[in-house]
RNA sequence: AGGGCUAUAGCUCAGUUGGUUAGAGCGCUACACUGAUAAUGUAGAGGUCGACAGUUCAAAUCUGUCUAGCCCUACCA
């Protein structure tokens, strides 16, 4: 990626208007700036530990635009059915051997009129939250009267009940339990049931109460209220605490159906933290097989379900996957629980009345209702039947993290993250609540769960390799359960390999053949909740009534297009409208020529991402899908028409090519690989993929035929085995995964804590009780300059490629890396990249181009295995050398500490401050002196050594330019250089080794001296400029106040610096000579912890002490201040 | 709703274990240089350190609460 647009970049980092007009290419670039072409060496020999470190990627605009520049981890396994599907097997037999892989279910949004299950992206959809309104009612659950609730009872008759409110009434009959919030304020308020008028006490949050009782009514007198009253009576008689309520048993509201379990742990008040007083009545009403969070409390609360058992045990929900109330249910049997699964004439009849409302009727009868009303709320649903979901109990296998949770948080604290904060919070903190890994996914495109399973659940067998599978399906074919093994030794299609099932061969009659087959088969595979067309005789009635509708009600453009399509006039073409693929249903359809021609309204523009999963699906399928929009169809006809026709010859041709069956995209997904390529080790027939996989049966150790659970596998799962999926481990590189294993390091965004850095991390804990990845960087996120998220719908959205075009990948770069730390969220904005266009690369330009210039003009030859030894060299050099190595000790620093941002402003300070402003314009006229003597050899090999050194260190972030500049120092003695075997002989600045910290080339003292010349130079400018006195005006003298002899000497060693700023001479003074004016300040730091209090009289005192008694105080070393008496030491 | 990150000059960011007058670059203003010259240097203006409270002799820094922006998770009786 990089590299491809490396030509047309390399110079972009010059294109201000103006330059780009002058220096448009690098050959420009070349000409105007005369490169340098003499031969040369490097300066000292260096040694060899570690190469130039890999280019950063600024991985935080991978993940902040809405494309990415790199490859999904995810994708890692689809290139290769068979090892991506079996590392990812592999890792999955591990967790079954150790009981990691359980079977279960959760509560999760259900559609029953699709008669699937929806994934959280799938509700997160455009449109699918709407608003709508329900019954809600409040009930009353009368209070037991028991030890633990005696509290709450002042007369021995007294009806007390305790009220929850509900917007989903049909719940009703499933409760077992309510849920209070412990530190929550209730309270019991006599008063009469509004619906009957027979007096109550009620238990509420007190919070609740002005929702439910007027204050007014507060002041009536009980005994004047008659039954229909409007206003009735209330006074609140005590208060308390949620905990106090934890453990009162209520009597069953709805007693339809019941267990002896429930009677003894059912029927009870739970404690819950998420409980609050927003709305309702401070008590949630709880039923678990219809609330996550339910289901949660009665789980930890040990709340036996409510259901009834089917036969195998099991506790079946009261509602059915058709969404109706079970037999059990007695008065609201067959009745669906919400309006909108009736048909829209149902719904229409006069005197139709929503299940919800009869349950609150009812309960309002039997005096168990407190108010029913109308309740507008936003409630999911499904995008394809655009009906309510249904929150369901489904099952799904996962992985018990759970268990591993405590050492999953250990060796967590092993890793190095960067920053911190996200390992031990938003990471670690998720590692403690760790819930178990649901690894079900109800998709057909994807890993298949290698489980097989006997009808009756008591065997089960994981597979971990093709060999295991094939060994395994010998055994069924030795036991008649299988006619051969895909998976068998030899070539295609020999060696016991049977060929591939015949394909129905398209049409009406192929589709139900098939969904028939596959109710067979999974008849046979026992009971399965997974419903689709294929295992539910209801799913496919459903897709049935759906397309019958659609046919009746043709759309206009569906209308012309049907008429142009119709009776074969397309060209003999027979063409299907509204046909069934699986579970989707295709506007026009040619089985011959596999294509399916979509007519999209505007119902699909707001739902891409549904518009994107079919076409994938059908592809996947083997058909091409070819769309047009509504008005395209109504408006151009003929133009359609004729694309439609190119497509046909396209699709036509492609068929042809396909040589045998297996190959050839074929409808239904009986075909081959559903859109991939085969792998080499693939044989028709032995792909590992639905719906192949689902035909191998095999056979338990009982005899028992096992049948594969047809749930495929997380994609998360595929992400978090790519350390093993890459190295096809442990099938291969069994030596090389344990060289790579674990990662030193990783990084990626921070929305990926829950996704690759968790699974990563769980499968890598479960499995080899490791950590996956040493260190860890998790980037921030790339904003708009106002700190917005970018988001096409803002239309504030930054296009990377552009701004690598206008600005060049290396000042994009670097302005990236260097502005804000890698898990900080970095502000975009451009004039940020041109400014470090300029200030960086601008001066690091210059500096090349100075040395050039003068290196050309005198011929300077580099001679790599000859230079001059830096006690050789000026002050100056040795500076400029010993602030060089200085500058790789903390870069190395900073760069160990995964700290790219420190070490490129290191680089850009080092760049600009000391090489540029100080080393190059104090040595100018060194360059410029005439003859080249020992000192301007010195000055060319210091300033080569700089720039070769800088070059290095900024490959990892600004690798074209760095290499740019390493070419074009070292071209003129690459030939030498690669003769001589000498370090310079590399090609490009990525190859080389990168120059390592030498503390022997390190003088402080020196960086101090010159540190003393700098600021000495600056503030004799500074004075220069306040009394306007020009440069070019020589000065007698500079005065320098000194205090001790060392200072002096240092100053002295740099003095002729300092007369560069046009003095004759420096003289130093000391506080004898009577010209110093002191005045002292207070240490803080060191006598604040001595003085404490009396900190800030001691420093007013000591801003005003005298010259004298500063002097006298310098001598001494002690002094005293009148306020306390304290005696000081200096 | 829960968890997390961030908040310092007009902009982008530093600010070590609390300690003297809170720093840098860009931008702006003024000036200098004229042998790096469509380059460079110097200076100036510019800040209630998001708000409030607390701990301390002393808070940008430590604690608490709140506000705003962003991310993740969960979507609710």
């Amino acid at each position: 990626m990089w590299s491809a647009k490396a030509a047309g970049i390399r110079m972009a980092y010059l294109s201000s208007s103006r330059w780009k007009k002058n220096w448009a290419s690098p050959k420009r670039i070349l000409e105007k700036k005369s490169r340098w072409r003499n031969t040369t060496r490097p300066a000292a020999p260096r040694s060899c530990a570690t190469k130039t470190s890999g280019m950063i990627l600024p991985g935080k605009w991978a993940t902040g635009w809405t494309w990415t520049i790199r490859t999904s981890p995810s994708k890692t396994n689809t290139s290769n059915p068979a090892g991506g599907c079996f590392s990812g097997c592999t890792k999955n037999e591990r967790p079954t051997a150790n009981r990691f892989c359980t079977k279960g279910f959760t509560i999760q949004p259900y559609s029953p009129a699709a008669g699937t299950g929806l994934s959280t992206h799938e509700l997160n959809m455009p449109g699918c939250y709407k608003e709508v309104t329900d019954f809600s009612t409040v009930a009353m659950f009368k209070v037991k009267r028991e030890d633990r609730s005696a509290f709450l009872f002042d007369a021995d008759d007294e009806d007390v009940r305790i009220l929850a409110w509900t917007t989903t009434p049909w719940t009703l009959p499933s409760n077992v339990a309510l849920t209070v919030g412990p530190g929550i304020t209730y309270a019991k308020v006599r008063t009469f049931s509004p619906y009957t008028g027979a007096p109550v006490s009620l238990v509420l949050a007190k919070d609740r109460l002005p929702a439910y009782f007027p204050e007014g009514n507060a002041a009536l007198a009980f005994e004047d209220y008659k039954e229909g009253d409007k206003n009735i009576p209330f006074k609140v008689e005590k208060t308390f605490q949620g905990k106090d309520l934890v453990g009162v048993h209520f009597e069953q509201l709805m007693p339809y159906v019941s267990s002896p379990e429930l009677e003894k742990d059912g029927f009870r008040v739970l404690p819950g933290d998420w409980v609050t007083t927003e709305d309702g009545t401070g008590v949630v009403h709880t039923a678990p097989y219809f609330g996550a969070d339910d289901m949660r409390a009665c789980k930890e609360n040990g709340v036996p379900m409510i259901g009834v058992p089917d036969d195998k045990g099991r506790i079946l929900p009261l509602v059915d996957k058709q969404g109706r109330f079970v037999p059990e249910v007695t008065d609201f049997a067959g009745r669906y629980v919400k309006a909108e699964y009736y048909p829209a004439e149902v719904q229409a009849e006069k005197d139709f009345k929503p299940t919800d409302l009869l349950i609150a009727l009812k309960l309002k009868d039997e005096n168990k209702a407190f108010r029913i009303e109308k309740y507008k709320h936003s409630y999911p649903h499904c995008w394809r039947t655009d009906k309510p979901v249904l929150y369901y109990p489904l099952d799904s296998w996962f992985i018990r993290a759970s268990a591993a949770r405590e050492r999953m948080a250990e060796l967590n604290k092993t890793i190095n993250w960067k920053p911190a904060s996200t390992g031990t919070g938003r990471f670690g903190v998720w590692l403690e609540n760790l819930q178990d890994w649901n690894l079900s996914r109800s998709r057909y495109w994807g890993v298949p769960l290698p489980i097989w399973r006997t009808e009756d659940e008591s065997e089960e067998l994981c597979i971990g390799s093709i060999e295991q599978l094939s060994k395994e399906v010998d055994k069924a074919v030795a036991a008649g359960l299988m006619e051969g093994n895909p998976f068998g030794p030899g070539p295609l299609g020999e060696g016991g390999a049977t060929p591939p099932p015949t394909p129905p061969q398209g049409g009406r009659g192929a589709v139900e053949g098939v969904a028939e087959h596959r109710e067979v088969k999974s008849a046979a595979a026992g009971y399965s909740d997974r419903i689709s067309f294929k295992t539910d005789p209801e799913r496919w009635k459903f897709l049935k009534d759906y397309v019958r509708a659609n046919r009746k009600n043709p759309t206009p453009a569906e209308k012309i297009m049907w008429d142009a399509l119709r009776d074969k006039q397309f060209h003999g073409i027979k063409f299907r409208r509204q046909h069934a693929i699986e579970d989707f249903i295709a506007d026009f359809v040619s089985l011959e020529y596999r294509l399916v021609v979509e007519i999209d309204g505007d119902v699909h523009d707001i739902q891409p991402e549904y518009d994107k999963y079919r076409t994938e699906f059908l592809e996947a399928c083997g058909y091409s899908v070819i769309r047009f929009t509504n008005s395209e169809v109504q408006n151009e006809r003929p133009a359609v028409l004729k694309k439609l026709w190119q497509v046909v010859q396209v699709q036509k041709n492609t068929l042809a090519k396909a040589e045998s069956p297996s190959t050839a995209p074929l409808p239904l997904g009986e075909g081959s690989g559903v859109g991939l390529t085969p792998g080499q080790e693939s044989k028709p027939g032995a792909d590992l993929h639905r719906p192949y996989i689902d035909d191998i049966v095999l056979v338990s150790p009982s005899g028992k035929p096992m049948r594969r659970e047809l749930d495929l596998i997380d994609v998360w799962f595929d992400s978090g085995s790519m350390p093993y999926a890459q190295w096809h481990y442990p099938f291969e590189n069994q030596e090389k995964w344990k060289q790579n294993f674990p990662a030193d390091f990783i990084a990626e965004g921070v929305d990926q804590t829950r996704g690759w850095f968790y699974t990563l991390h769980a499968i890598a804990v479960m499995c080899f009780d490791s950590v996956a990845y040493k260190n860890v960087v998790s980037n921030g996120l790339v904003l708009d300059k106002n700190g917005e998220k970018m988001s096409k719908s803002k239309g504030n959205v930054v296009n990377p490629f552009e701004t690598i075009d206008e600005h060049g990948a290396d000042a994009t770069r670097w302005y990236m890396i260097s502005n804000a730390a890698p898990w900080d969220n970095l502000k975009f904005d451009e004039s940020g990249i041109v400014e470090s266009r300029n200030k960086f690369f601008g001066t690091l330009f210059n500096t090349y181009n100075f040395f050039a210039l003068y290196a050309n003009l005198d011929g300077f030859k580099m001679d790599e295995s000859n230079v001059l030894p830096y006690s050789k060299r000026s002050e100056l050099d040795r500076w400029i050398i010993s602030k060089l190595y200085s500058l790789v000790a903390d870069y190395h620093a900073a760069m160990n500490d995964y700290e790219p941002t420190k070490a490129c402003r290191a680089i850009e300070n080092f760049v600009d401050e000391h090489l540029s402003n100080w080393y190059v314009r104090l040595s100018r006229r060194r360059f410029w002196k005439g003859e080249m003597g020992e000192d301007k050899l010195a000055a060319y090999q210091t300033l080569f050594e700089c720039l070769m050194v800088v070059g290095q260190l900024s490959a990892p972030a600004a690798p074209f330019f760095a290499d740019w500049l390493y070419r074009n120092l070292t071209a003129p003695i690459k030939a030498t250089a690669k003769a001589n075997n000498t370090p310079l002989q590399h090609d490009s600045v990525h190859l080389t080794d990168l120059t390592q910290p030498d503390p022997s080339k390190v003088d402080m003292a020196l960086e101090r001296r010159m540190d003393h010349a700098q600021r000495i130079c600056s503030l004799a400018l500074s004075i220069r400029k306040k009394d306007k006195l020009r440069v070019r005006l020589p000065l007698q003298k500079i005065l320098l106040p000194v205090l001790d002899g060392a200072f002096q000497a240092e100053v002295e060693a740099v003095k002729p610096l300092i007369l560069e700023t046009n003095v004759k001479e420096l003289e130093y003074i000391t506080d004898t000579s009577g010209l110093l004016k002191k005045s002292a300040k207070a240490n803080f730091k060191t006598l604040g912890a001595r003085l404490g209090k009396n900190m800030k009289e001691v420093a007013v005192a000591i801003s005003y002490l005298t010259n004298d008694e500063i002097s006298n105080l310098e001598k001494t070393g002690s002094m005293f201040i009148f306020l306390k008496m304290v005696k000081l030491k200096k």
